[in-house]
Formats: structure tokens, sequence, C-alpha cells
RNA sequence: GCCCCGGUAGCUCAGUUGGAUAGAGCAACGGACUUCUAAUCCGUAGGUCGGAGGUUCGAAUCCUCUCCGGGGUACCA
């Protein structure tokens, strides 16, 4: 029998370890032998090519010494069915089906098939979003705080305790310039003088933060009240904590920058760089010495205004959430911090703080088309198209999509036509589509109320139902690789490709049969297919319906 | 100048331990609904994998050089 607790890996071990004892039988040297997957079914599951690397080596042909292995080689159980040797020197290893059937049975006893436990017992904090509250969430903001939403649910997926965290500044210059904008807005209104400055907000929502500060506190504010700094910071934080709870995210952290001065770790940080000698005043400024540190120049820590660049903070915060003792720290950045993390690791290596466990994200831009047209859009001008406008045009299961679609480190074009499109052009809905037609086929059967468990797997022989099968197999495997790459584009293909092989089966085998024990077999394959997408889309944060 | 990311079909993109015939969606064309949801399926067409060298039995994948696009290179974050 073939237990239903082998893993491929498991299988490829057994595999390497039976081609080993027929290679030392022929007299080859040990080899570190590799097994890949079959690209092409015809050939089978999985392949070696030791005898190329062996014809090398020992002159031969080496067809030959693939037929010669094939025929020595003798295995250690029955989950290989055949084995065979193909031009130009590969053999090829094919899993019996039983195996496969096995997979069946397991995915249906365990609803949370994919789950991996290769975290157990670690923590994980993910750092994402960290917009400051000086303006409503963009577009660039939504990718970020898409993907790391979906990070930290691959990362739960594979058993780690997350923890979300969201770092803010709400001291700093664009603080500052938001409430002079509010403040201009508010005596403008009133017909009084104002002064907007330079580099102001020009969005509509400073007036409307202005407007509300006239119709809470009356028209008679000076211009130094306090008002005009702390409720544009609280209606801003607000709006984006309103887009976030629309998107499904849930932080459990909110870490603010000021906290770092107020507990001194700024200082003793400062301090202890000082002590190292990598600290320095020139020009009235406090200069980190990376220069010595293998970099091309220094850095400005503290600016001659007295005020600290992100980098010390940052620096201060990072070594903070070292020494919260995570066993993974994720930081979810834009590629315009490309030159802004490797100072802070730096700092924390010379400090001799533990920083590989560091890992940090880095995204492309988000370039928006309508009708073929790249929008052009100006945070400060703000002609954009905020991240909450794009959730009330296209809806929060395709915007969620669309941000994991593509992989991290590519340009995004999200193209409004398409995500807007209700049609099966847009891909969300083909995922979803393939989860509501397994619902609705499953609740047909269910009114007949037969044994649903009473499956006999022997019976899915068709050639769709076996891919789709080998397609289930792969889940957890692709939870694993996820986790691995920290790439939430490759839980999306994979979910694309089972939809895929769901709808072709469909198309190929009906169902509900009158044989009554082939629509058993058959419903145990579409329930189990249920599973593998309904968990797939809960890790992408996309909603699988029962009917559309 | 230097650093990072990208360049694969008309368009948008997959393709990570180097493997056999480089894939998918969209767009184009042609088929399939008295049937469990046609938001689906099947077929046709579409390629010097930016270019040139190199390593190798074997390269989209690794190395070097080069061209093009994006981003960064602040006493902004």
């Amino acid at each position: 029998m073939v237990k239903s607790s082998l893993t491929v890996k498991m299988i490829i071990e057994i595999i390497i370890k039976d081609l080993n004892s027929a290679l030392a039988k022929l007299g080859y040297s040990k080899n570190d032998i590799k097994i890949a997957k079959c690209k092409n079914p015809e050939f089978g599951d999985f392949s070696s090519s030791i005898p190329l690397i062996l014809a090398k080596i020992h002159k031969r042909s080496p067809i030959d010494i693939a037929h010669q292995i094939r025929d020595e080689m003798i295995l250690s159980n029955n989950i290989i069915e055949k084995i065979t040797a193909t031009d130009p020197g590969f053999i090829n290893f094919k899993i019996s089906k039983k195996y496969y059937y096995s997979v069946l049975e397991e995915i249906l006893n365990k609803n949370d098939f994919g789950k991996s436990s290769s975290g157990k017992n670690k923590n994980a904090n993910v750092e994402f979003v960290s917009a400051n509250p000086t303006g409503p969430l963009t577009i660039g903001h939504g990718r970020n705080a898409i993907l790391g939403d979906v990070v930290s649910n691959i990362l739960e997926w594979n058993g780690f305790a997350v923890t979300r965290e969201y770092y803010f500044n709400d001291a700093g210059r664009q603080m500052r310039i938001l409430s002079k904008s509010v403040k201009a807005r508010y005596f403008e209104i009133l017909d009084k003088p104002f002064n907007f400055p330079e580099d102001g907000y020009e969005g509509e929502y400073i007036k409307g933060i202005a407007k509300e500060i006239i119709n809470d506190f009356g028209k008679e504010l000076l211009s130094d009240d306090s008002i005009f700094k702390s409720f544009p910071e609280k209606k801003m934080f607000e709006h984006i904590k309103n887009t976030l709870r629309i998107l499904e995210i849930n932080f459990d952290e909110y870490s603010n920058e000021k906290a770092f001065y107020d507990n001194g770790e700024i200082e003793k940080l400062l301090n202890e760089l000082k002590t190292k000698n990598l600290i320095y005043e020139q020009d009235g400024a406090t200069w980190f010495k990376t220069s010595s540190l293998g970099k091309e120049k220094d850095r400005v820590f503290i600016k001659s205004s007295g005020e600290p660049t992100y980098r010390l903070p940052d620096t201060a915060y990072h070594r903070n959430k070292v020494e919260r003792n995570f066993d993974l720290i994720v930081d979810v950045f834009g590629a315009d911090h490309m030159d802004t993390y490797p100072d802070v690791i730096l700092a924390l290596d010379a400090l001799g703080v533990q920083t590989n466990h560091i890992k940090v994200l880095l995204y492309q831009f988000v370039t928006l088309l309508r009708g073929g047209e790249k929008i052009k859009m100006s945070t400060r001008k703000a002609t954009f198209i905020s991240l909450n406008d794009l959730i009330n045009e296209v809806g929060v299961d395709v915007v969620r999509y669309f941000f994991v679609m593509r992989g991290i480190n590519t340009h995004l074009n999200f193209d409004l036509d398409l995500a807007a499109d209700q049609s099966d052009k847009n891909p969300v809905y083909y995922l979803q589509y393939a989860h509501a037609r397994i619902c609705n086929i499953i609740k047909r059967v269910e009114k007949q109320s037969k044994n649903l468990s009473a499956y006999n797997p022997l019976l899915l022989d068709h050639e769709s139902e076996i891919d789709l099968l080998k397609q289930l197999e792969l889940f957890p495997n692709i939870v694993l690789s996820a986790k691995d790459l920290l790439e939430p584009q490759v839980i999306a293909n994979y979910l694309q490709e089972t939809a895929a092989k769901f709808h072709k089966y469909y198309a190929n085998c009906r169902i509900i049969t009158e044989n009554e024990d082939l629509t058993l077999s058959r419903i145990a394959l579409a329930s189990a297919t249920k599973i593998v997408l309904s968990n797939g889309l809960k890790i992408l944060g996309i909603k699988a319906p029962e009917k559309m």
C-alpha cells in the first residue's frame, strides 16, 4: 500500500537512494544526483540527467549508460510505476496513480490542506504600508499594503506567528506641511489672509479637513492653535485606517517614530556609534561615517537644523524590532527606498546587531492605464487616483488580485479597463468562477442526500482527472516556495493554473452521471479542488464565492 | 558616473537548484451551449527569449561586455 503521508520530497529521496545503489553496483563513482520534474508528462513525472554527466567522465554514449542504469535499478517500493531511458540520456520515473489517489484522500481529510509547519514556533514581523498620515493612501501604497498582507498570510500558512506592523512618523517635515496647508485653507475659506506653503498639498481633502475644523472648533482659531497640527493628522489617520479596513487589512502594532526619542533609544544608538568612531560633526551636521564601512560617501544623521534624517530613527526602530526577538523581520518598501535601507543595515552590523534575518521586499512602481494610456499622477498636485478611488471603481477582490498577479520586482501596469471589466477577460473572475461552479455542482448532489464519503478513487482515470490531481498535489509545495521567495505571485499563478485544469476537467468529464459510483468519485475530486482553491484564495485575501 | 529592477508572441506577463518541442491570458481567426453555471472549453496563427561573446554534452536561465526602458544616487521620507 501507498502511505498517504508520503511527500514528493520523500519520493525523490527514495529515487536518489535507489539510483545510487544502482550506480554503485555498476561501478560508477558516487555522484551528487539531482532529480528534476519532467516538463513533458510523456516522459514521466521526474527525471535524472545523471547518464549525461557520467557519459562525459567515462567517455561513453549517454543513452547506453541510461539503459544500463535502468536495467540495474531495483525499486525499493511500488510508488514508482515505470522507469524509462530516453534520448539523449535521461532516466525517467513515473509515479503510480495510487500515490495521487492517496493525496485526494489527504485533501478531503484536511480542510487546511497546504498548511505547512516549516515556521512552527517562529515569530515574524512584517512591516508594511507605513505611510505617514499626510494624505490618502496612493496606488503605490496599495501595492505595498496588499503585498505586506499577503506575505503575512503566506507566513501564517507556514506556521509563523505574524505581527503586522505599521511604522509612522507624525513629527516630520511632511506633517508640518500638512498642518500649514490645512491652516491656509482654513483662513482662505473664512476670507482671511492666508499663506499657502509653496510645497503644500493641493488636494481637495485638505479643504475638507479645514471645513471640518470650522464646524468643530469655530471660526476664531488663531494661526498658532495646536488644532491645526493635531486635527489633520487625526483625520488623515482615520482615513487611512478606513481604507485599510475596506481592504480587510488589520495591523497588530502601530509604531511611532517619536517613541524612540522619548525612550532614549535614539540617543543611545548615537552614543554607541560614537564610541565606534563612526560619528562626526561637520558643517553643523552630525554624520554617519558610512565611507569607513565600504560605502561611497558619508550620510547625514542629524541635519544642521537639529532635526534627524530618517536614517537615525529608522536604525533605532530596526534595532528595536531585532530586540523583540523575531525569527524573521520583513520590510515592504517601494523601489524609491532602494538607497535607504542599506545604511540602516550597515549601522546595525557595525553595532554587532544580528541582521541576516531582516528581509527587505522592494516592489517596483505601479502605472495606471485607462484606454491604453498612462494616467499621470502627482501627489502634491492631487491629480492622483487614490487607493480609495480605485477600490470604489473595481472592488476589493480585483484590487487585491491585480496587486499580486505580477512579480514583486516588475513594473505593474494596472489596467483600469481590464480591472473594471466584469467579464471573462478579468482573471479574477476566472478563478472565482471555478470555485462557484464546484459549489453549485456539490449543492446539486447534496440534494440527493448521498453518502459523499463513499467514493472510489480508482474510477478517476481520465487524463484530465489525473492532471487535476497532480496539480492539487503541488499546493503544499507552492505554499512553501511562496514563503521561501516571499513572493505572492507564486500563489496567484498556481491558482490560475488550478482553475484552468478544473475548467478543462469540467469540459471533458461530466461530474454528475447516471453511474453513482463514478459521480461520487468525481464529486470527491471536485471537492478537493474546492478546498485547494478556497485555501489559495484565503491566502490572497480574496473571496471564494459560492455562486456568481 | 555609480547602484538597483526590468527587456521572452501584436499587448500584459509566467518560466530559481542549467535539461528534452520556450508557455499562459488578452487581441485576431475558426469551432462547441435541448447538458452539472458558455464568466467555460477546443482548434488555428503568432518567437533571432534586446544584442554579442564565453562556460557546458545542453543556456531564456550562469559569467563578461554592450544597447534600451524605469527607479535611485538630498542636511526629503
